[in-house]
DNA sequence: AACAGTTACTAGCACGCGAAAGCTATAGTG
DNA sequence: CACTATAGCTTTCGCGTGCTAGTAACTGTT
């Protein structure tokens, strides 16, 4: 804060207090492999650059090196907060320690704004869920080559639905043999609605449960109520919801129509959301392992980012079911 | 996806395309001030330019000019989520037309990598709230030297506090006299809490109302039920509540505690969460502009990263109430 | 025709860093 | 003692862009 105009303190000048080159700073900074140092002149570099407040200029570095060491995490503009969380924090920390900078960007459908890949020249972008071919096309165009999950291959991100499988399961568990599954308005998670749906299906099947019906679920109009009429009709007992927010709208519309929740009707959300233990009747749900699903993810940007075939490991995604107020075994 | 290894085009090679100069070209792109070309040419290179694909490096630009035109937005790891976006897109949607792009970062407590700001280079570092002063040592530490809000002045973020008196009126509208404020556990709040609290006791002194009990409130342990009762049996008839989630555990304690909403109690968040919507009963609560905040925090920030003084303008920032069924006339 | 003034450019440096290539002592080898 | 090898440096180039300081051609003026 005195007049001094304060410069940045670059490479040149540790070399200049410590007398030596500017390639030899860079080489002790960077530990050149290959590079003969003699301890003395490290030691005296790293100690200039520590007292000197040294920090590399990012966009030099970027320029000199061809490659940023920024990895772009696309985020979609659905709430998963608490577990998106966990997921970017594990991602983080992960790409941290290799080096990298992680950065989360949430798109938004209205956005107004340029996407952010188009001025960050990411190494890496991410994406979560898989980017759509419109998403790719504009990261190709922008220069980002590389892409997860990999928009060429087919394979989806491993475990999305393990989740539901619990859902279905634990109704079971308890008694119930008639289901029926609570989907999303939101046309956004139409896609994942679907894959959620199907597996729901598929884990009824296995257990020799009858067919899931489906109804698309709203709070904000009548078709919450309708459909928990319609389910209390025919005699369905238990409902496996694709979110807490869904479970809620359903919970809410059995409550209003004169249901007892678990009495008349048991309720399963997903993603443990905050409001599923504030409802009342606190929502049973499910909760991911989204730590272990960002280590992996930031391994496989990280195998992207230096060039190496990424290693076909498993994602560690454990998923269990919170039991709360909102099921229970079936009257009668 | 042919065998050739793709190079960035650069300024050079469009340069070489059209047959004139590097310069040239980068005073045609730049639109430089002061500087005269003839139209042929300046369509050659814009023609040039958008034939070949070019994209300017932006590492380069940063390190040619010395600045990033990145403004780095600091949020707190607290869910405001949908006020939030609203907020972010605005900001981000001003600064992009200024050629800036915006980074939104959630910092959270238990965060392991570095924080963003020692590898981003951001022009201005924007905080909400305002920074702590360690905080504000680490931004000065890694460079960043433009941070709103200006930590040596004392202002605070306008209109922070506009929604907690209209929870005040609305309840001294519809006839409650005796309040009561529901505080937030959570201690990461507890300054912006302390604010509310304030400006609750503030409204209901200029309504002529007794003084405004707080409680705080935890729906995971018995804090919540204790509150309720107590207030319950002071007399208490409204309730206040710092956000919407705190409402929610107030509500959910008083329908455990047998009490009727808003027959016995009425209840009044703040935010207009989702949640608000889907509890049963819906809770009133305060909906606030977040799209004005964020266009004069950015408008704020492009002030301070072009070094000129920021006006006093006033943030618009509109709070408005929106009506449930947690609050009605008190009984009797 | 000599001169100033303008237009429309070009040459070239600076930004800070990574790293290949070169250079100089000294140690090791036959 | 000549010759190679190596440790430990320094010189220098290149990354792509912004922008200042020229410069050549042309126009208008007296």
């Amino acid at each position: 804060m005195s007049g001094t105009t304060q410069r940045r303190v670059t490479a040149s000048d540790i070399a200049q207090a410590v007398g030596v080159s500017r390639a030899t700073v860079g080489f002790v900074l960077n530990n050149t492999p290959g590079q003969k140092i003699s301890d003395g002149t490290r030691e005296r570099v790293m100690a200039a650059a520590a007292r000197l407040g040294y920090r590399p200029h990012r966009a030099a570095q970027t320029l000199a090196r061809g490659n940023s060491r920024i990895v772009l995490f696309v985020m979609p503009d659905w709430p998963l907060e608490h577990n998106m969380r966990r997921y970017l924090d594990e991602a983080a920390h992960v790409l941290d320690e290799a080096g990298y900078s992680m950065i989360a960007y949430t798109r938004h459908p209205g956005d107004r704004s340029r996407p952010l890949w188009e001025s960050l020249d990411a190494d890496v972008a991410v994406g979560f869920p898989a980017f759509d071919a419109d998403t790719v096309a504009s990261l190709r165009a922008a220069g980002v080559t590389n892409i997860y999950p990999d928009p060429s291959g087919s394979a989806p991100l491993p475990g999305i639905t393990a989740g539901t499988k619990l859902q279905v399961e634990h109704l079971f568990e308890i008694g119930h043999r008639r289901l029926a599954f609570a989907a999303v308005p939101d046309p956004r998670l139409a896609a994942l609605n679907e894959q959620r749906l199907t597996a729901a299906r598929q884990a009824a099947e296995q257990l020799g449960l009858g067919e899931v019906g489906a109804c698309t679920v709203d709070h904000r109009d009548g078709s919450a109520v309708a459909a928990v009429e319609a389910w209390h009709d025919a005699g369905v007992t238990g409902v496996v919801a694709y979110n807490d927010d869904v479970a809620a709208a359903v919970a809410g519309a059995a409550l209003r129509a004169g249901l007892a929740i678990p009495g008349d009707i048991s309720i399963v959300g997903h993603d443990d959301s905050p409001l599923a233990a504030l409802f009342v009747p606190a929502l049973t749900s499910v909760r991911m392992n989204s730590a272990g699903l960002g280590r992996f993810v930031a391994q496989q940007a990280l195998h992207l980012a230096e060039g190496r075939p990424a290693p076909q490991a498993v994602a560690d995604v454990r998923v269990n079911l919170v039991a709360r107020e909102s099921s229970a075994p079936p009257a009668g």
